[in-house]
DNA sequence: GTCCGCATGTAAGTAGTTACATGATTCA
DNA sequence: TGAATCATGTAACTACTTACATGCGGAC
């Protein structure tokens, strides 16, 4: 999804500034799969202005600049509606960093894999614990299943480091040889 | 990872065309976490030939133009594990377009949901069936236990799915009563 | 005789990242 | 006094995508 459909997504939710869409991207249940900095942000804000899908309240405030708080309209509404059902997202690749480095463990020593591992255990364990947080309702909407899906799969991920992490440092131990001899 | 390092990851394991390597994008190991069309392939060796981490080795073939065959250097190689090693991937931001789709499930069409979570089902299905081909070795390597890893992802995903299909569903159409009753 | 696979590339455009620029407030 | 949070933006750059350009061989 481009910025200028998730930044709508944010505000289909809840009228917000820039800087808060930003934050959402960071922390709420966006973050795992939105994502996107300042100079991305406000320039999509502003076209979506432009093209009146959002309209722009400016905020006064007290001893700090001016707050633009953005409301989605009508037209922002479908716009979102329509970038979701024109297409059936036929493929999720990982394009995951982390397995393309665990590919070439053999490359890599030891220290390095057990590092990259360890840190991302940390990861998906923080994940998982920041996504229960939220209490479920009894009633739960889409948010809520899609925050299932992610422990369910951030848990699986999160076992398999736990099961192979040795199997993947042993793997780069053992095509080292002549660099342990080194040294 | 950018187009040249999962080019240089290719050709670390075997030597390649451009064309070769797309496919390897495609279909093979690679087709979880690479990507990139001949427009960013072509030039993206163009350059590491320039740098000195390929060589290129032209073969003249029967009635049909030359191949560029690709060989990794050692000055390649050491390029890769560099690039590998010089950051811990911190984290895998699923930007998943399907997760944001069902994000807004309340907003859509039960049948738009249905079609999307049905040829995403259909889909891990196939992936998962396209891993498991490649036949297990007794010892198993990087590319081997990162086929693990996916089939362990995959499958928990394909889980959920199959079990909370339905609860998606009812998510749009108890929140669509107006575009029901009126048609 | 038309479409698919093999084979390589360029040019224009899109989208997003990074760094810069500004400035007040609050907390340690 | 220095860092973090709030708050908005621009400019330059990077990287990738899409469309175009070319052409033979083989299968249906």
């Amino acid at each position: 999804m481009d910025i200028k459909t998730t930044c709508l997504g944010v505000l289909a939710k809840r009228s917000a500034t820039g800087y808060e869409i930003r934050k959402a991207f960071e922390e709420g249940p966006f973050s795992h799969f939105a994502e996107g900095g300042f100079g991305s942000i406000y320039p999509a804000l502003n076209k979506l202005d432009a093209d009146g899908l959002v309209t722009c309240e400016r905020a006064e405030q007290d001893r700090r600049p001016d707050k633009k708080i953005y409301h989605i309209t009508e037209r922002g509404r479908r716009a979102l509606t329509e970038a979701l059902e024109e297409k059936v997202p036929g493929e999720d690749k990982y394009k995951s960093d982390l397995l393309f480095l665990l590919f070439f463990a053999e490359d890599l020593t030891p220290d390095h894999i057990s590092i990259v591992i360890d840190s991302r255990i940390a990861w998906y364990e923080a994940k998982i614990a920041q996504i229960q947080e939220r209490e479920k309702p009894a009633q739960p909407d889409g948010a809520d299943l899609v925050g299932e899906f992610g422990i369910a799969v951030y848990r699986s991920a999160l076992e398999f480091l736990v099961s192979h992490r040795q199997a993947f440092i042993d793997l780069a131990a053992a095509d080292q040889p002549a660099a342990t001899a080194a040294e």
